[in-house]
DNA sequence: GCCGTTTTCGGCCCGACTGTTTTCAGTCG
């Protein structure tokens, strides 16, 4: 099972403990635990083999939690977990998940009405008699957010997410009153996928500019308003976040939308520490505000450098910031070209006219064709038709004078047995061979670790595309000992690509993290399957963000010449 | 339930919004 699997059931476990009234200490425990796991790059089941004493080393994690996880792997239960389950009715965790609905309330709802899941939730709520435990104001406010509810049940991956929150964000700069305007939250912070828009104002007119946000015609339903801060929904159910903060305050208020909200409360765990209170207008002392104008204001009262949103996670960063460790991660504009694309050649929407053009927009020295071996031309002579595409690309070349240059590259899927599915004339003739997994997804770890290492072995191979083949709402991250994958590409001076197109954002960020722990090379692809899809670069960068990656080991901040030099060596080498 | 340059008990981030609460509990981010 997956450490997001195991953290899922502690997540549970701290509702049912407020539902039945233990030490509200105790489920914060539980989250935390579970946020940990959830961050954590090694799998439970491999810190597990030292026992509880090695689980107990992990942050959050004590003697008690060390106890359930071993319990967990040993039976598949939690016993704590079932005899909750037990106590409490069956649906009451769905019912908690409904916004503006905690323990207390749950708790009331069931005791008074009867109410045991979402169904008989709704039905209380339409027939007027929860108006006895909630008031009719609150019944009704449930009543729409339970409808609502149905449309939004799923996070957003960011690559949906952040183009309607930049939409959003427009919106919210042309209304009168803002001054500078900010999109944060999670989509700052570059996360996989969101639950929600969190956006910053500054004004010195809060009532006014909260007025005409709310009435914005991407608005659906109205959580709450308040003096400098509303909640509402869209139509489609996403959640949407506005504060304001008066302009002397826009750097704390960033720090504060930003997030996480682990990562703000260790910087206030700290501030305590150091006699002073956080919050979000500003650092104080008593009475006197230290810093509150810019984020950089802000760390620095702190006794700490600036940190990058994507770092903001704490996973580590602050005691890397206190270390004057921090790394300097690379950058959108480092990135000189694209190293997955996909053109008419195989399934690519657009030709690679189109797709050189698209390029050239986006400044790029060179795009790598990476059409599928086994899509090519009409499938039944893949050489033939590798061959006339090789042609097309060499013209387009020379047509183009190599701006951008386009590699002659080929993605070749990586059979169950580690075997790759093209001639070995054709790999032989590509510039550059990128070789993923497209089928047989779920194998056991052990067998898909041997796969993946196999096909890293292969001397054609450059780089291990989308390595852990996880689809957005389709398929979950594949197992395999990714540190064994990962330290084998680095010994064998291999790439591993870093996939951000956006139903893919693969490797998921803890094993993306390991992946540059691992020193193997790194390749940055979007997977462009259409021109506008190579913008998803900005992706790509984001997940390489987060997993602490620097320009040093990705092979596309190198020039044209030097990537060339770099395949050739390599090829020298295998 | 976790944790410790205020170590094995006594703390645990901070503020905004809602409702009917005349002083605050519940919920959320």
């Amino acid at each position: 099972m997956s450490n997001e699997a195991i953290a899922q059931l502690f997540l549970e476990l701290a509702d049912l403990t407020d539902y039945v009234g233990d030490s509200p200490f105790k489920s914060r425990a539980y989250r935390q635990a579970a946020r940990v796991l959830e961050t954590l790059q090694t799998p439970i089941e491999t810190l597990a083999e030292g026992g509880a004493d090695a689980l107990e080393t992990i942050p959050g994690i004590g003697e008690a939690i060390a106890e359930k996880i071993l319990a967990y792997l040993h039976t598949g239960v939690i016993p704590k977990r079932e005899q909750l389950l037990q106590q409490v009715p069956h649906g009451i965790l769905e019912v908690m998940a409904v916004p503006g609905i905690g323990a207390k309330t749950a708790r009331q709802l069931h005791e008074q009405l009867g109410v045991s899941d979402l169904q008989s939730l709704r039905k209380a709520l339409l027939s007027g008699v929860a108006d006895a435990v909630l008031g009719a104001k609150k019944r009704e406010r449930l009543l729409r957010l339970v409808e609502l509810k149905h449309k939004a049940q799923r996070r957003t991956p960011l690559g949906f997410a952040l183009p309607r929150g930049r939409e959003l964000l427009q919106a919210i700069q042309q209304l009168e009153g803002v001054g500078n305007a900010l999109l944060g939250g999670s989509v700052r912070r570059m996360q996989e996928d969101v639950g929600d828009l969190d956006y910053l104002v500054a004004t010195a007119q809060p009532e006014r500019v909260l007025e005409a946000f709310l009435q914005l015609p991407q608005i659906a339903e109205v959580y709450s308003q308040g003096a400098n801060r509303a909640q509402v929904f869209l139509s489609d159910g996403l959640q949407v976040d506005l504060k304001t903060v008066p302009s002397q305050s826009w750097g704390a208020g960033m720090l504060y939308i930003t997030g996480s909200k682990a990562h703000s409360i260790r910087l206030r765990q700290r501030a305590i520490e150091q006699g002073l209170k956080l919050n979000e207008y500003g650092v104080w002392r008593g009475t006197d505000c230290l810093a509150s104008e810019t984020e950089d204001a802000m760390y620095t009262a702190l006794g700490l450098p600036w940190i990058p949103p994507p770092l903001r996670e704490d996973s580590g960063e602050l005691e890397a910031a206190e270390q004057g460790r921090l790394p300097e991660l690379v950058r959108l504009e480092q990135v000189r070209g694209d190293l997955q694309s996909h053109s008419t050649w195989s399934d690519g929407f657009n030709t690679l006219e189109e797709l050189a053009q698209t390029a050239v927009v986006l400044g790029y020295e060179y795009l790598a064709i990476t059409d599928h071996a086994h899509m090519l031309g009409d499938q039944s002579d893949p050489m033939t038709a590798f061959e006339q595409r090789t042609r097309a690309i060499e013209q387009l070349n020379e047509q183009l004078g190599g701006r951008p240059y386009l590699i002659n590259a080929i993605e070749v899927n990586i059979l169950a047995d580690g075997t790759l599915f093209a001639p070995e004339k054709l790999l032989r003739g590509a510039q550059l061979v990128l070789a993923g997994v497209h089928d047989h997804h779920g194998l056991p770890a052990e067998q898909m670790t041997q796969r993946l290492i196999r096909a890293l072995e292969h001397p054609a191979v450059d780089i291990l595309a989308h390595p852990t083949g996880r689809r957005y709402g389709k398929r979950p991250p594949n197992d395999a000992d990714w540190e064994q994958i990962f330290t084998r590409a680095r010994v064998l001076g291999k790439a591993v690509e870093i996939n951000g197109y956006p139903t893919r954002m693969d490797p998921p960020t803890p094993i993306a993290r390991l992946l540059v722990e691992s020193g193997a090379w790194i390749a940055l692809g979007t997977d462009a399957h259409a021109a506008r899809d190579l913008q998803a670069m900005e992706l790509a960068v984001g997940l390489a963000q987060r997993a602490w990656a620097t320009p040093e080991r990705i092979l596309n901040t190198r020039s044209r010449d030097a990537l060339l030099q770099w395949l050739r060596d390599r090829r020298n080498a295998s």
